[in-house]
DNA sequence: GGGAGCATGTAACGGGTTACATGATTGG
DNA sequence: CCAATCATGTAACCCGTTACATGCTCCC
């Protein structure tokens, strides 16, 4: 009934703000209607998060939970006050939402920032067999089908409601990417032909593929 | 009984080859023809790799060269041997080249990873004035414009030889992956458009605006 | 009964960043 | 001469991950 690991005497209004993006997005999960217990926060962001930011290791989504409920930005109530163990399920606070308005609107965004380990070893491709480099890429392409498929059930899926109304755009913009990452794939295996179809420089290798 | 660093009474093949991805990127940058020192390793990841991969930051650099060459993966010559801080050219060595050979023929260089802090808040839109979201959109469509001139200005540059084909390919990759998401971008902006044109609530079911 | 999923948490570790310190070289 | 750029490096810090520990509930 009474959450401890709070001190209010102090901090009329705490000047942090200088949060990590993973405690936002996660405040950001509590920002939607409903109270959630963190194991379903996590696999709330492993179908929809995930697909445009990231998805936290669930250890780090309990141990950003503790720190905005450390810092009044959201509250828990247990199951069960007793057990040290029993399901706790979190909601944002009116601060909480302010501080999070506040920091939508911060400035600058930031770039957005791709690691994409498969164009990384195409640029490596000198040193592997370009057989087995179009074999990676279509590799990506049946894995990126798949996630693609995902988001479209997440779409399907995703509530209808007004509040809902900008996680959707969020899908159709994961949706789309998803499809153009397909496409500059597809592109990408084409460079790759066009790359041995046409003889190197200096005729280095004398085996004329057809006629 | 603990190993510290480096006993060079076994190991004939040092089992490591569980090196975080950054060192692969390095020594990847090394595996072009030429010497370079970590500043100019920087100043190219900033023109290349970061387009596709991402940027470590330049302390991280020099971090990765020195393990690399304590691996054998690397050898470094200065200019002025007694100087502590003079400067230092760094090559690939024949067991670094077979090592990464070996790295990039791995199994499964795992999906691409997205973090888009501007869907992020879009996501988050039911907490922001909406005339602010656009001007977000706008102003990373922007950005995204001048990446784009920096990628071709890129492409422009490379080198032309057999051994930079690859590079090219990725370059190439990237600059599609940038008209992409000026695509992207601008779709979400209508997107969001459609949904302050269409009244809210009530009559959810199709009702063409136009027309 | 036992496995799969639900649910919460701790501890260790390392990867990568920022901030800082230092100095050489180059060009207006 | 001064500023910018070149160039190398150290130290502190923390974000986030993996691995582990624990126990519940549901259902075959």
């Amino acid at each position: 009934m009474r959450r401890q690991r709070s001190e209010r005497t102090e901090e009329p209004r705490p000047p942090a703000e200088r949060l990590p993006p993973t405690a936002w997005a996660v405040l950001g999960l509590l920002s939607f209607p409903g109270e959630r217990t963190g194991y379903e926060l996590k696999k709330w962001a492993d179908s929809s998060l995930r697909f445009f930011y990231w998805s936290p290791a669930i250890s780090q989504i309990y141990a950003e939970l503790r720190r905005l409920e450390g810092l009044g930005y959201a509250a828990s109530r247990r199951a069960d006050p007793e057990e040290p163990r029993a399901k706790r399920r979190y909601a944002i606070t009116a601060e909480g939402r302010a501080a999070l308005a506040r920091w939508a609107e911060e400035d600058d965004p930031g770039p957005p920032v791709l690691k994409h380990p498969l164009v990384l070893r195409i640029w490596l491709g000198h040193l592997s067999d370009p057989e087995l480099l179009r074999t990676r890429i279509r590799a990506h392409i049946d894995r990126t089908r798949g996630e693609l498929r995902e988001v479209r059930e997440a779409l399907d899926r995703a509530a209808e409601g007004e509040a809902w109304a900008h996680p959707r755009v969020a899908l159709r913009w994961s949706e789309r990417q998803h499809a153009a990452e397909l496409e500059l794939a597809e592109a990408m295996l084409e460079d790759l032909d066009a790359l041995e179809g046409e003889p190197p420089s200096a005729l280095r290798d004398g085996t004329p593929t057809e006629g």
